[in-house]
Order: structure tokens, then C-alpha cells, then sequence
DNA sequence: GCTTGACCTCAAGTTGGCTTGAAGTTGTAC
DNA sequence: GTACAACTTCAAGCCAACTTGAGGTCAAGC
């Protein structure tokens, strides 16, 4: 069993931060040692999985619903699956831009706005946030 | 020179981000009929170039500092090469965990905590976490 | 000449994911 | 037995990027 500073050594997130993902249901601890709270060492891995999810881009609330709340985390393989695809999807994205932000970068030409390749980053650029 | 809603019909953006991102210094607008702004048409361009900004992931104020205040859109290329750089750092990451997620998928173990490409994926999602 | 509707300003509210601060409690070391 | 550091709770604050709402103005159509 780890105390939270413990916790918080070996996965680098601070005690508040934490506290705060028991208040909401992401994480648990298990029992007291006078006030303090005690967690299992399994809860790293946990929280490893809310690291990994959150730099796939979900938020909490997703992920609690992905990972489950009980004490073992409990994989939802459909929902992942979608979730993939949709990180797929993003990635595909992101190469576009990437590779128009260098082309951008190397083309001497003063009139990006007549760059059909421009353009195309702009559509993308465009339709990404028509969808918010 | 367009009005707040024609500008808000081609753009998808609706009026009240419009008047943020002018208020802000992200656009301007060029003048007044009575109380009305109107915009001129490469404003579209500006506004489309904010949108490739956040897809990309950049802060509105990340995006001033790149696209410049003044009339026309003056890009930083050296910021540019950066941030593609990031973006690319960014792509791979998520190329990572794409394939890792598949993997949890397709992997009937129990086990995910044993299995060594879990763990790279968890190794990589801690990293990332580690740095905010 | 009055209603309507599209615009305007300015302040305040919203969301997510936390952090910070004040005030209290506890186990350990001296 | 008391000082101390490390915890605790709870409420409030913070940030970005907007949105919402109240109350006002203006041009056009009837």
C-alpha cells in the first residue's frame, strides 16, 4: 500500500491532481492509516491508462466510462476500437498539416493564398472546425 | 466587404466568435455602415488559417505570434519549422498509441499489465503526462 | 411612424481539469 | 510533551476560448 506522496513519486502526478481524480470516481483508495489515504499499487496502472487516454485525447468522463469505475480496469473493446479509428483519423489529419505547415515553410512564393496545396490544408483546416 | 453574418455563413464561425477574435486582435474588421462591422473578404483566409492554428494544436496566442497582427497573414517560418517539428513529435506519439489501442483489442489476454508492447504504450502515455 | 429583426456593447456565465489556500489533524522525532 | 512535516477537507480560484443575456441602436418595410 502507498501513501500519496508515494503514489505521487512514482507517477509524477501531483497529490491534488490525485485527490482529485478519487473525488471523481476515476481512481480509488483503499482504507485509512489515520487520516491518510492508502492506495494499492495496482492503482499506477490505472492511472497509466488515464495518462495514455488523455494523450489519445479523450476526456475523463470518457475515460471513466472506457476503463470502467470498479477496481479492476475493465477494457471496453468495442468503444476502443472506435476510439482507434477515430485516433486514426486525427493522425491523418495532423499529417496532412504537418506536411502543408512545411511546405508553407519552404515555398518561397509570396501568394500562399494561389497554392493549390495551401488550399487543401485549409479545406481540412476548415472542416475540423465546422465540426465543434 | 462583408457584414457579421455573411462572414459567419462562409466561415461556419458564429457571430459572437467573430467579434471575440476581433476584440482579441485576431481579425479586424474594416469600418462601420451605421453600427454594423464589415470585413473584408481575406478575412475568410485569416479566419481559415486560425482554424489550421488549432487543429494543429496551437493556442489563439500562439497563433497572433505566427500569423502576425497587421493586414495580411505574415507567417513566421522559423516558428513554422518548429511547430511542425511538434506536430511530427505529435503524430508519432499517437501513431504509438493507435497501434496500441488496436492491440488491446485484439489481444484476448487478461493480462494487458504483462504484455510488453502494453507497457511501451503506457511508458509513452506517462512520458507525456509527466511533461505538463 | 412604428414594428421588426439584425446588429451592437459589456458583463457575466460556462466547461474541464485541475491548483491554491486556509484551517485542522496526525504520527514521528527530538 | 511538543514541534514539525505531511497529510487532511472544503471552498475558491484559474485558464482558455468562447457563449449567453440584458439592454440599446438602427435601417427597412408596411
Amino acid at each position: 500500500m502507498l501513501d500519496i506522496s508515494e503514489l505521487s513519486r512514482r507517477t509524477g502526478f501531483p497529490a491534488s491532481r490525485l485527490r482529485y481524480y478519487e473525488e471523481i470516481g476515476l481512481i480509488r483508495s483503499s482504507g485509512r492509516k489515520g487520516l491518510k489515504r492508502l492506495f494499492e499499487e495496482d492503482v499506477t496502472t490505472r492511472l497509466a491508462l488515464i495518462a495514455l487516454g488523455q494523450t489519445a485525447g479523450f476526456s475523463l468522463a470518457e475515460i471513466r466510462a472506457l476503463i470502467g469505475v470498479e477496481g479492476k480496469p475493465r477494457l471496453d473493446r468495442a468503444r476502443l476500437g472506435q476510439q482507434a479509428d477515430r485516433l486514426n483519423a486525427q493522425i491523418d489529419e495532423l499529417t496532412v498539416l504537418r506536411d502543408g505547415i512545411r511546405h508553407i515553410v519552404n515555398c518561397s512564393a509570396e501568394n500562399h493564398l494561389d497554392c493549390p496545396r495551401f488550399r487543401r490544408i485549409m479545406r481540412v483546416a476548415m472542416k475540423r472546425r465546422g465540426a465543434r
